[in-house]
DNA sequence: CAAATTCGTTTAAACGTATAAACGAACTGC
DNA sequence: GCAGTTCGTTTATACGTTTAAACGAATTTG
């Protein structure tokens, strides 16, 4: 413990004795109250400037039990997605003027609500998180909690439509005359992927033959099974739970010597952001990720300023971007 | 502001209460000072657990000046490598006993000069940062600073060795038998890019044939001018700046109907975590991500315990990771 | 013209913690 | 048996800010 304060900076009370006022005017001009005739008012912000003030947080923090913080937590940081929606979390957070604590919670539970203390004792308003799928740190929760891409009993939540986005992968492969198509599911336990297939079953019903459906974990290589149906041929598309999925399955075809897309059409979900290299250019389905962060914010903030509003829910919408991993099928020019 | 103080939790003088000792009891046995009875020590933390007490670092902060938290500044959440450094900082800072305010500054210069505020003003006890070239942040710096892959004076930093990658790629190059080669150079007056560079020159003086050395901005899309000199064909391996100029160059290739490695070996710079995927398989330099954000924050702490120790600047071993993006030449099997 | 009201400013107390200083009891040693 | 020492605990104050309450001067009102 043998290391110095930090560097003393001026306080309000340095800009109030400077300027010839008492600190509490100071603080009134500083928070903007309108209290102070415009000439004082003047005054002192040019003094505050001169002397380079800058408002002690934890002080504030102290007295009022706000500390202009918001909390974080993703499973991961090293993802295809959740940097984009962090990366929007923090802008949004700083247009409102609230800094963000970022929490790599490595996706366990107990490690979740290790991140939850951790951003209590520190003070943060409230938080944003992406949470497993059955969390602990929501009951009760140490401060106001937004979910993101899930939706929890009592929180505040925003999430893509996975369903609609499920049937819209459907509706393509049908349109480019696709009728054996291989699914790759995520496990059924994540919400998420379960809507995601039961959209795409639906728009499939009675004009799809789904030759096989594969849960597989949610990672870049694909288990021994999957790659043996892929192998085995009887499908002209793969619709896959995500992008990553659908690119082990990508690079499962090339191995095989089947081209895509003209032998099989591929399509995944996300739009993270490497799908849309010219190398890769998967055919995906596109969530709003930026937009689900900038929601969730927005979603927070309302919560803290009006604490009984009612809780919400919100569904963003999906879409379809088309590259160069689908296409017509049968093939035009033949294989 | 209409909204209620953060949910009351117990204080340390709940604790004292409930204990019946007084508060500085309470502190002295959370803060471990070796001061009480044994026995009072116990009945002491029994209480806090009971009552669930946590620390308010906000009343700590303000008391001591350490808030036990630390800044990291990168230019994008959204890239293939801070990601990683991020990740890497955030848990060995945990491992400290450090939370972290992670700030996307977006790479302006202005906009670190605001992120520092805002983690000044957030009390941070230090940070370290991704900074650009000559960043405004640093004179002098609010708090205790390390330079992430830069060094800058008065800075301690860590950085990998950017030269000996470079050296390591014209080695590998030669050793597969490539004579003629063709650079990817990025813009000379990023200290990496330019090390790289003299890196990889210096390990092909005299034995390797420079044919065209282009000068490219780190992005995804090449410039008019390199896309034709690949087309061109003169070169029998191209050496790229880093991975995503590497991939961008694998699919002009691909356009081209160039076949890697058989007609073109590429080899990258950062081994990006996509750069392993079977799809893409690119040769490439290993920078140890994880590892420069751990050393950062090591630096950092040992900074805040010893302000007076001498500044240090690390530089990180980097290594060769072959992978199907590169091939002996003339190949073996012919065109 | 005295009393009441308004307005701008100051005084003073609190937020939860850390810690120097004061305190008192239990030992030590002669 | 008493001064000196040690040890565990408490008292009291400060950190920088916010904000209710007090204050006084200027203005309005009856």
């Amino acid at each position: 413990m043998s290391y110095e304060k930090r560097l003393r900076s001026p306080t309000i009370k340095d800009v109030a004795e400077a300027a010839g006022v008492s600190s509490a005017t100071v603080s009134y001009v500083l928070n903007n109250l309108n209290k102070v005739t415009p000439e004082v008012d003047a005054h002192v912000r040019r003094i505050a400037r001169e002397l380079g003030y800058q408002r002690n947080r934890a002080a504030t923090a102290l007295k009022t039990g706000r500390s202009h913080a918001i909390g974080c937590i993703v499973p991961s940081l090293v993802s295809p997605v959740f940097p984009e929606i962090t990366q929007a979390v923090q802008l949004r957070a700083e247009e409102h003027g609230f800094a963000t604590f970022v929490i790599d919670s490595g996706g366990g539970v107990q490690r979740e609500a290790q991140a939850a203390r951790t951003l209590f004792t520190h003070g943060v308003d409230g938080a944003v998180a992406v949470l497993s799928t059955h969390s602990s740190i929501t009951d009760p929760p140490l401060f106001p909690l937004v979910a993101i891409d899930r939706q929890i009993v009592g929180l505040d939540s925003v999430q893509a439509d996975h369903h609609t986005g499920g049937r819209l992968m459907a509706e393509h492969a049908f349109a480019l005359g696709h009728r054996k198509i291989g699914l790759l599911s995520g496990e059924q336990d994540l919400a998420s992927s379960r809507e995601r297939r039961d959209g795409f079953l639906e728009g499939a019903r009675g004009r799809l033959d789904i030759v096989w459906d594969i849960h597989v974990p949610l990672l870049s290589t694909l288990p021994r099974e999957a790659t043996r149906a892929i192998a085995r041929r009887k499908v002209s598309l793969i619709a896959c739970v995500n992008d990553l999925v659908a690119i082990s399955a990508l690079s499962v075809l090339r191995k095989e010597g089947i081209d895509v897309p003209s032998e099989v059409s591929v399509i995944g979900f996300d739009d993270m952001q490497w799908s849309a290299w010219p190398l890769i250019g998967l055919t995906t389905i596109r969530q709003p990720l930026a937009e689900l962060g900038r929601r969730a914010v927005d979603l927070l903030i309302r919560r803290l300023d009006e604490p009984k509003s009612e809780i919400e829910n919100m569904v963003l919408p999906v879409s379809l971007v088309q590259r160069a991993s689908t296409a017509p099928f049968p093939s035009p020019h033949g294989c």
